[in-house]
DNA sequence: CGGCAAGTTGAGCCAGGTCAACTCCGGTGG
DNA sequence: CCACCGGAGTTGACCTGGCTCAACTTGCCG
């Protein structure tokens, strides 16, 4: 049996680790029938009703955030999925409830609560894939809170850039080019911190010679070291330059 | 067949929602077998070597909290485990790895990851309690990262009082008493801001009428209504007083 | 090539961090 | 039973990182 035509492009059945690749015909076919793709572009929601009869969402491309909103219009982006990622809204915490908010266009599929259930009981590879990419997404979260409670604006910068790069799946390089797959604003929500602050921070970043802009989203590391450092709270690292011999107050 | 006599004060084993509670006799009785209790007292961590071989554990009582540590020796407690919470480290992130540490005394339960697995694979209620577990600690997290990102000093510890009355499960009440069951210093390091900071926002809080400290972990909740905008961020519920007909800047 | 959104730069200000002194409380021993 | 001690918590005074607001520049799309 061959895929069904919108799935031969969908990176959840073509990347071998993710979920529809775990799946055999029938089950595919049977999930793939009861399946809705969607295209959202940037600044879309997810509605609450699309959200109560498709609470199952697999995200293809892009990112999608879920968004928290204070009275005052503050805004938080506390978390972010991207390719690969599972995402089961049924059980979503009733304390701060937030929206999924997509930050560029982003393909995903809404599966069928039913055939997904179903597989998981059935599947142990799907059960396992999913379960894993859930405790990845527990584990990211912890990490983000860690990376936005204690450091300051030039370390959770440089936390998200090597952020980034790990996530991409490329060969280690010296000098790797990093993508950015936020805008500046969405990317402060992100941190909890302004945009002018990180448009600050990238500036920095760049003056001592850790990055070079190649674009707005498009960074190569320099000093992947030092960068590194940085992100993890040495104050010695965040120095202009190497003046040699300084004491340590 | 009875319980093995060191899970009959269990909650994980009393709880009918809890995982052992779950389990066929002779299923607990393999669990209990080849399973080791644990208590600690504040401050002792849970080491490498310790869970290396014993990866997964399930928290009976107290508070157990992940930290992280910055190079130049700030410290950030990033999620807190409590009862009934299971922690499979195998694939704990690698890149903010973190030390579990006892806030207070915690007593719990290494499982023995094979029978864990077994029992994952065959009881289906098991699983589902395992599963709903994870994804509430998923989006505890995900709600703390919310907390801590934009919200103010005073926004967070409101939060944090509402996070805990909520989760102790007694009847809601008009004026609630509410146990912290964590250290200022602890609190402080959870939701990323100074112990004295922490202090004055409780003493705020108090001088407004909201609170009233029992003693220094109980507090009496008296406007839980007030509580709740201010934690949500709205302004006018952080003012002094109910300065009547207030022009709104 | 014009127009608008996104991003950057600069100046001033304030919430909360820092440091140091003080108080409170529980435990211990005389 | 009380005096003493040490750690936890609080208070006050000061200082600074990053927020705010406003003006400016850049990049993108028709």
């Amino acid at each position: 049996m061959k895929p069904s035509s919108k799935c031969e492009t969908c990176v959840l059945y073509t990347n071998s680790g993710m979920f529809c690749a775990q799946l055999a015909d029938d089950e595919h076919a049977d999930l793939a029938g009861q399946s809705r793709t969607l295209s959202l572009k940037r600044g879309a929601t997810l509605g609450e009703r699309a959200l109560s009869s498709w609470p199952i969402v697999a995200v293809d491309q892009g990112v999608l955030s879920l968004q928290h909103l204070l009275q005052d219009g503050r805004k938080t982006i506390t978390t972010l999925f991207m390719k690969g990622d599972i995402i089961d809204l049924r059980e979503m915490s009733r304390r701060n409830r937030g929206t999924l908010i997509a930050l560029g266009n982003v393909k995903l599929c809404r599966l069928s609560p039913l055939i997904f259930e179903q597989i998981m009981a059935e599947n142990p590879k799907a059960q396992k894939v999913v379960w894993n990419n859930l405790k990845d997404q527990t584990y990211r979260a912890i990490d983000h809170s860690a990376d936005i409670s204690k450091k300051q604006a030039l370390e959770k910068v440089a936390s998200f850039v090597l952020e980034c790069l790990y996530h991409q799946d490329a060969a280690p390089k010296s000098t790797p080019l990093v993508e950015i797959p936020l805008r500046r604003v969405d990317l402060a929500e992100y941190l909890g911190m302004q945009p002018e602050t990180v448009s600050r921070c990238f500036k920095t970043l760049q003056k001592r010679g850790i990055l070079e802009a190649k674009s707005l989203n498009l960074l190569q590391i320099l000093d992947e070291d030092r960068l590194q450092k940085i992100a993890n709270g040495e104050k010695e690292a965040a120095q202009s330059l190497p003046t040699t011999a300084r004491k340590i107050a």
